[in-house]
RNA sequence: GGAGAGGUGUCAGAGUGGUCGAAUGAGCCAGACUUGAAAUCUGGUGUAGCCGUAAGGUUACCGUGGGUUCGAAUCCCACCCUCUCCGCCA
């Protein structure tokens, strides 16, 4: 959520911002809002006053009672349909407070989509391959996994991995987080589901069409989408001293999304289903540290992807690309032989965020030093990895021209076999 | 899932209709005493919104949400959570 007295302050910057991210958000609105509001907090305050006051002279017994009561019952009448107003109007200002998405880096590019992030870096080369397959076409020729049945029992865009591939999941998985642990990053397990309050607090938009996010039906739940939820979650109504800080997780967790209106070829395969597992770094620090852990994070998926041996891009994504919650944001895009079409090109695989203090006031996740000063803290977080969208690359990278599939280096000692087929 | 107990400030723990943002103790901070420390003494010590240049004022917060009342930490209702016992279960 954005800093309402900043909005106040800077509405020019704040619309720009908005502009320059695409956001449809209705800025007069909200400012129109929030001047009402306080307009009738005002009210209501002075009546509370009025209602306390008269309470209280009726302890020392000098006033006429009876006409005291009969104030009294006006105030209470008075008081309860303002504050029925007050209600309405703090709604109506808080949901439009929610749809303001975050500042913007002073170095973001701008831009309306993906295709104006800016690529900062190419790391490695494809390998020269005669025919290169595609993980669908890989998957079917070594019986690594079953979309079919996937689709059978739960629905389109939903597997079973299997064999060996489902062997090289939990290595990918169990490796990523063993590299991240060697880094000093606390491991947490988390759960699935979370409260609807934690993912409005995070500013995800709450059910609707639009939604990204599986309802449990009857239950003030959903599935989650990242384990940055239920890290955020972890921490949120707390204030955190700097003697702790920065607070580094790696986070295990399932991830479910709707992924309502997306089809055709960017859903191939593996690429984008309703259920993945994502080895999650997250971090809360103050504020002079966000952005240099920022860094610090992308150096980390750097390294990991390095480490496998997939050839990768990074790029800078641009304003119209950021979520609402992002500040910046890097993606490491792996080379991938499926994409295009077959003729191969980059897929994200990794996005690293710096959030500020947007996520944090939303979920009231507080700093505090031993001089006392305090403020929100800043939320940051980044993928190591994510399967099966992580396998895709590594299938499609580590294919032979023999139709075999290798196993990178780092993996071997956690799948214990060397290649598949 | 059943029965019982309970949720109050950093912690422990009082408070059952007004004088309670909340006793008392501990902790913490500052000061006094001391060569230093301990002990002792004195004072201070929650968060947030709004108004105000500030001093300060005001509102809200005693698990959460409703209700009763002129007035609620205190009474009523619902829910959540914790603990103990029983049951069930990976």
């Amino acid at each position: 959520m954005i800093d309402i007295k900043y909005l106040r302050e800077f509405a020019d910057e704040i619309r720009c911002n908005c502009e320059a991210r695409g956001s449809k958000v209705d800025l007069d609105q909200a400012l129109a809002a929030d001047q009402a509001y306080l307009t009738l907090l005002h009210e209501v305050e002075s009546l509370r006053s009025e209602r306390n006051q008269t309470a209280e002279a009726m302890q020392d017994g000098k006033a006429d009672r009876p006409v005291l009561i009969e104030k009294g019952k006006q105030i209470k009448a008075a008081l309860a349909a303002k504050e029925v107003e007050l209600r309405d109007s703090e709604k109506t200002w808080h949901d439009l407070l929610l749809q303001i998405p975050n500042l913007s880096h002073p170095d973001t590019p701008h831009g309306q989509s993906d295709a104006d992030n800016k690529q900062l870096r190419k790391v490695g080369k494809p390998s020269k391959l005669v025919k290169p397959l595609d993980h669908v076409a890989l998957v079917a020729k070594h019986n690594l996994a079953d979309f079919e049945r996937g689709t059978k029992v739960s629905g389109s865009k939903f597997y079973f991995l299997k064999n060996q591939l489902a062997i090289l999941d939990q290595a990918l998985l169990r490796y990523a987080v063993d590299f991240m642990v060697k880094e000093g990053f606390e491991f947490l397990i988390t759960p699935d589901l979370a409260k609807e309050e934690i993912l409005l607090g995070k500013g995800f938009l709450p059910r609707g069409p639009e939604t990204q996010v599986y309802y449990v039906e009857n239950q003030d739940l959903a599935l989650i989408g990242t384990s940055e939820i239920t890290v955020l979650g972890y921490h949120m109504n707390e204030t955190l001293q700097d003697d702790v800080l920065p607070k580094k997780y790696v986070a295990l967790s399932h991830c479910f999304r709707t992924e309502a209106g997306s089809y055709g070829r960017e859903s191939y395969g593996f690429y984008r289903v309703h259920q993945f597992s994502k080895v999650e770094m997250m971090a809360f620090c103050k504020p002079e540290q966000s952005e240099a852990l920022h860094q610090e994070f992308l150096s980390h998926e750097e390294r990991f992807w390095k480490s496998l041996g997939i050839p990768y891009r990074v790029v800078d994504c641009c304003t119209g690309d950021l979520g609402g919650s992002d500040y910046r944001r890097y993606d490491i895009e792996a080379w991938m032989w499926g994409k295009e079409g077959g003729k191969g090109g980059y897929g994200e695989v990794t996005s690293a965020s710096n959030c500020i203090d947007y996520q944090a006031r939303g979920l009231n996740i507080k700093y505090e030093t031993k001089e006392g000063e305090r403020g929100f803290a800043h939320t940051l977080n980044g993928t190591v990895v994510a399967t099966p969208r992580a396998l895709i690359a590594i299938l499609e990278n580590y294919q032979q021209d023999d139709g075999t599939i290798k196993i990178p280096d780092v993996l071997m000692p956690y799948c214990g076999f060397s290649s598949i087929g």
